[in-house]
RNA sequence: CGGGGCGUAGCUCAGCCUGGCUAGAGCGCUUGGUUUGGGACCAAGAGGUCGCAUGUUCGAAUCAUGUCGCCCCGACCA
């Protein structure tokens, strides 16, 4: 008996004390405490994906996938509007067209999956085995992306220089076998779209390359709200087998950067590789020019990043799966029916509405659950507008709302709500590319010496020394730089496009440089 | 592939050092009740071959060996 009220007593002492009820934030840690596990509590509670039973993979729930559809019909939207066709190519490879690129292989070889067997039979305890009659004669990967076989393709589809020019993009998934992965930005698996055409001119294919990375720009910046920086890669972050990488780089909340988009211009590199070739109007046969762009999963990682606070995530009302979502409260069944009626009443009335080009998305949720809990929900998933609506709201025909950017609780009539609508979510929309804009300045330096740029770099992320940043220095690509930056585990992003040129010296080795190039850690 | 850690309920974990009778907690879930402009409360209940295998022992979640899986830190990456 006493051993029985000792070993009680006992659990409930070590047992440790339950959450507080109501806790300042709904996310812990906050970001300034860790901001990776902020990171990876955000993905959780806001319901976009969780880890997989297969490592790497991430299952992308409903409420994140429904981003992705959204990232995806409006991007799509853009491309096809720049002329794009969309196509699909095959998930496997033959391992001899990875071969034909020498930097391609290089850069790719080392996370590729490969299949080997196309039939498993029993193992003889019980299992299964891949069957040895079953060897492919030739290995095939699976595509971590798809230049090789989209390039071995084009070259059957181009003889004429009235071919030309081939504009493609493809909705796919690829696969990268990477060691460490995080939810959305670094997964074995990701979803993306890769752009690939073909040019008879190489201004004509360096022109695509810029325009698509100017989609990407106006995408991420007037979509998104996640202000980017247009730049070219230096020659050590460029795409293997490319001639130049450009990227849009985004600055998160941490200050690590996040290369949120790529275009690159292949010049004829894969052309020769994969014989991509026409005849002129002069009938002579030479080699095509070719481009690749892409974005993938990873923009949901950026959004996360950008928005997200420590009551979770914050959506830009143009990539929300529900602009507004109504809450009804009520107490007993007559409050039920009338709260009902109103709310469905001012669900139509809001989707009759359109924001951004698309009818205004509104949820009702009716779930049987405490208000409270209801509505931090919806928070944490980073719905713009939530309105919550009461008996007295029926009664006095207002709509008590808030927005999920800032905290404070409005009241409008009813119509008043409902006409002003789109201006809201727009208003919305643009106060969280503000924000975002704003924090990068205030992150941003020009460094002009190595001292200062180590100091700016070494300084601890965590307490209040804020440390690192964007800084936008003058260099010269060198094996001493790489060694510096290496130390730091800091990368030059890219030199920005939009910099005009300004004679300088390299801040690592004195020499003298052309113009200024950005600085960052990056994810 | 180097260095560290962990596998016990759906989730987070306690118990293991010092083996012992019916293996625990919190959260979540189900049911009933009380609440109701707010992340509620009370009660009852479902849920575990303690990763797997072998060994030591009268007896293993606990000890030993092996094995599989996962996580964290490094070298590489959208």
């Amino acid at each position: 008996m006493h051993f029985f009220w000792l070993s009680t007593l006992d659990s409930k002492l070590l047992t440790p004390p339950p959450m507080s009820k109501q806790p300042q934030t709904a996310i812990s840690p906050t970001r300034a405490e860790n901001f990776p596990e902020w990171y990876q509590q955000v993905v959780r509670a806001a319901d976009l994906a969780e880890n997989s039973d297969v490592r790497g993979c991430m299952v992308i729930k409903p409420w994140g996938y429904a981003i992705w559809e959204n990232i995806e019909r409006r991007l799509d939207a853009m491309f096809k509007a720049t002329g794009h066709e969309n196509a699909y190519f095959p998930l496997f490879i033959p391992m001899s067209f990875l071969e034909k690129e020498a930097e391609h292989v290089e850069g790719f070889a080392k996370e590729c999956a490969v299949v080997t067997h196309h039939r498993l039979e029993p193992d003889g305890k019980g299992g299964l085995q891949p069957a040895p009659s079953a060897k492919l004669e030739e290995p095939l990967i699976v595509r971590p992306t798809s230049e090789t076989i989209i390039g071995a393709t084009f070259a059957r589809w181009v003889q004429s220089y009235r071919d030309l020019p081939i504009l493609i993009n493809q909705w796919a998934n690829v696969v990268r076998w990477e060691l460490r992965t995080r939810l959305f930005l670094r997964t074995a698996e990701f979803l993306w779209q890769e752009g690939h055409t073909v040019h008879a001119t190489e201004a004509e294919a360096r022109e695509e390359t810029m325009r698509m990375l100017d989609v990407y720009a106006d995408f991420a910046e007037n979509t998104m709200a996640m202000p980017v920086i247009k730049g070219e890669k230096t020659a050590g972050e460029r795409f293997p087998g490319a001639v130049s990488t450009f990227s849009i780089e985004a600055l998160m909340q941490d200050r690590k950067a996040l290369q949120a988009g790529t275009s690159h211009f292949l010049g004829q590199n894969f052309a020769r590789a994969q014989n991509i070739k026409f005849q002129d109007e002069n009938g002579q046969e030479v080699f095509a020019w070719t481009t690749s762009w892409g974005v993938s999963t990873r923009l949901i990682g950026g959004l996360v990043m950008t928005h997200g606070d420590d009551d979770g995530l914050m959506l830009p009302p143009k990539l929300a799966p529900a602009h507004v979502v109504i809450l009804p409260i009520y107490r007993n069944d007559d409050e039920k029916t009338q709260v009902l009626a109103f709310c469905d009443a001012l669900e139509k009335e809001l989707a009759a509405q359109s924001f951004a080009g698309e009818p205004v998305r509104v949820r009702i949720d009716k779930r049987d659950l405490r208000g409270g809990e209801k509505k931090w929900q919806w928070v944490k998933r980073g719905v713009p507008i939530r309105a919550e609506i009461g008996p007295r709201d029926v009664a006095s025909g207002k709509v008590f709302y808030g927005r999920r950017d800032s905290s404070a609780k409005l009241e409008a009539p009813r119509a008043e709500f409902v006409t002003n609508i789109a201006n809201t979510l727009a208003d919305i929309q643009q106060s969280l590319f503000a924000r975002a804009l704003e924090a990068r300045k205030a992150a941003t330096v020009q460094i002009n010496d190595l001292a200062t740029f180590k100091e700016f770099f070494a300084s601890k992320d965590d307490e209040d020394s804020e440390g690192g940043g964007l800084a936008y220095c003058h260099f010269i690509e060198s094996p001493a730089m790489d060694e510096i930056l290496k130390s730091l585990k800091v990368t030059v992003r890219c030199v920005p496009l939009a910099d005009a040129d300004e004679p300088g010296k390299c801040i690592f080795t004195g020499q003298p440089s052309p113009r200024r190039g950005i600085f960052a850690k990056a994810y």
